[in-house]
DNA sequence: GAAATAGTGTCTATTAGACAATATCGT
DNA sequence: ACGATATTGTCTAATAGACACTATTTC
């Protein structure tokens, strides 16, 4: 490193967020995006994104972002990173670079956010537009991320509230994934991750913090799970190597 | 985003890599990383870093550091991105960001680089010296990721040469993980991620390329691998739920 | 009672981990 | 022959995956 950093050329430096959460239909929950339309040129489909300003993070810019652009607040979250894209050609105004950041949040969080909801298809890309710049790889990577943090966690981006079953859990699993799961080995791997409260799903409201609607209302009544203490890492031993005494 | 770019600051960004390799010693392998002492103030220990030059990309910023820096050469290998560091006092003399990356490289291709190659303490940062900045953290990382990479593949940086033994891995992994391994539980999981050659280790060269040292010229020879061609993907199905038909 | 859902039990094939035995080399 | 290493075989406990059964509620 030089002295004068005068002397260096700076890139301009953009925060890229894709935005995700699990909405509920009529009679399911879907995966969704955010997508917005650009009131610049180029005009088109595209992800959230701002320029990150003087001494600012790139957390405090996906703050700006959410709160300005899209009308959401970012609470104590944090955006996970994703990559940093450096194509110089990647913007045909100026040279600059873009970080690239995924959040998941849950839908009563997000349900008004500025802009359209739309349903991610199998590969992970938006059904339905196509998305300027690179936007559909961010939002791929994004989704291949959050799946695969799905695989073994019960719900790693807490998209559920305090209180929930097994079955509120399996849905999210399956619009998450994209997929059916099996229900068994399902609830055995998710129940040795979770704590019982003790108590079950009743037409009436259960003690303690009020939670939302779950799945269903008939059939005999589950037991009600909340997310687990953080020490219960659950992963990191698995596949490792076995180490000789 | 606006029209006018030029109304937006901009970040000085700079690059810094984890440079990482496996060093023989007299009677084993050690891992190692490549710590600089700078010339400019701060002074003190550092990891390279150098600041990206206009419409230059990270990995071309990489290239030239270490060309130019530390006197090696990147060939076709990319470094890793880790992370970006966005701390706005993260320098003291101008807003600056620095992106964070790694990579592992074979010792004969770095073992005369410009710097003190250093070894891993279990920690995963190099002993007997303090960094300056965000080093220390950034190694942690970069090592951190590197075992866990060797936790489930044989030889995924390919710091191996084309032939080797596998007591040539192990004797990899267990200087890259910092413990002993269990010799057949290693040999079992790494040999169903391999290619047998069919040639053997002799006194004599095998025909083919020639490949570096063994590990030892007693005992019974021991057949030779190659890395497994990439479709191998031993991973990825691993903890995944099972899906519903 | 029927439908829907929750929860439990069990069987089997697979596999990890440990241990042991055998094979083949250099000295 | 001996030491060192490679390679193969086997035993056991654990577990995943599949399937079936029982329990409890709403309608």
């Amino acid at each position: 490193m030089e002295s004068d950093l005068s002397a260096f050329p700076r890139p301009h430096v953009a925060v890229d967020i894709a935005l995700l959460t699990v909405r509920p239909t009529q009679d399911r929950l879907e995966l969704v995006t955010l997508v917005q339309d650009r009131t610049e040129e180029p005009l088109g489909h595209s992800i959230p994104g701002r320029f990150i300003r003087e001494r600012h993070t790139v957390a405090q810019t996906v703050d700006e972002l959410l709160q300005l652009e899209v009308g959401i607040s970012l609470g104590r979250r944090r955006p996970h990173p994703l990559r940093v894209y450096d194509d110089p050609d990647r913007d045909t105004r100026a040279w600059g670079l873009s970080i690239a950041t995924w959040l998941a949040l849950p839908w009563r969080a997000v349900a008004h956010a500025t802009g359209t909801w739309r349903p991610i298809s199998p590969s992970g890309t938006p059904r339905g537009v196509k998305l300027l710049f690179d936007h559909d790889r961010i939002l791929r990577e994004a989704v291949s991320e959050l799946r695969d943090r799905y695989e073994t966690s019960p719900d790693p981006e807490r998209l559920l509230p305090g209180l929930f079953t097994l079955l509120d859990l399996r849905h999210l699993h399956e619009a998450v994934l994209g997929e059916r799961v099996r229900k068994d080995t399902f609830n055995r791997r998710m129940r040795e991750q979770l704590e019982p409260t003790g108590h079950e799903t009743t037409s009436l409201s259960p003690p303690g913090p009020p939670h939302s609607a779950h799945a269903s209302r008939r059939g005999r009544p589950a037991q009600l799970y909340r997310h687990p203490r953080r020490t219960t890492s659950h992963d990191g031993d698995l596949w490792r190597l076995p180490r000789e005494q």
